[in-house]
DNA sequence: CAGGATCCTTTACGATACTG
DNA sequence: CAGTATCGTAAAGGATCCTG
């Protein structure tokens, strides 16, 4: 007798499936790679200093993008008193396991940009 | 004299931020990383086949990723001259460079599952 | 079988202005 | 400084039906 798919059978390749949509739920939109790798690079950065790197972002998806990667615990966020009010962001520990996912989203997008380089050039 | 970022001045983290954006314009939406990764377990796969190994995504949405994929150079399309024709859609050569990049992606939503797994237990 | 056409809903994203 | 509120557009995604 056939068995609908359940978690106790799933096929290797299902679970793997599942979790690149894990993955790629917590990390969608256009900005969340480039603030993970941000804050990777230079920890400890204040919400002005995410706007100005992270080129062509508004401040309110720097808001709400940082907010939904707080909530995934993969960057802290650290209010310190100062006269006007001023934040700290940095990457978690958990965060920073994402180093080599980017890595090879990085690597793979210099290649890319070599091979058109390449092929335009033998036009 | 201060010059304005271009290619031959640009910062290495400015590269890399690039390459990030070019590899996640190429691949995002919801489906194009799993496409992949179908067509890279098992190759030649009929439209069919991906429809049904590809859970949730309907004809429209696949037929147009695989025309993305395709123009991209990701996958091959060939159409088999059959009573009612078929297609076999495969992963190229220069797909299967994303192989990498997707077991990173895999690899961390598996890490992840369990995480989420062991503080549910522990609450 | 493989996919295009159509219609519709939802989400993503962006600009601007405003507040503690 | 660090956001929130509001408004508006555009793109993504989905359901269904249709065709060579």
């Amino acid at each position: 007798m056939k068995k609908k798919s359940v978690i106790n059978d799933t096929p290797v390749c299902q679970i793997r499936m599942q979790a690149i949509s894990d993955t790629m739920s917590i990390l969608s939109g256009k900005w969340k790679f480039h603030i993970i790798g941000t804050l990777i690079e230079g920890n400890k950065l204040g919400f002005m200093d995410l706007l100005r790197e992270i080129d062509g972002i508004g401040t309110k998806m720097l808001s709400k993008e940082l907010q939904d990667l707080e909530m995934n615990q993969l960057v802290n966020r650290k209010v310190m008193d100062t006269k006007p009010i001023t934040v700290e962001y940095s990457i978690t520990e958990y965060g920073a396991t994402l180093a080599p996912v980017i890595n090879e989203i990085a690597k793979w997008g210099i290649e890319y940009r070599k091979s058109i380089f390449e092929a335009d050039g033998e036009q």
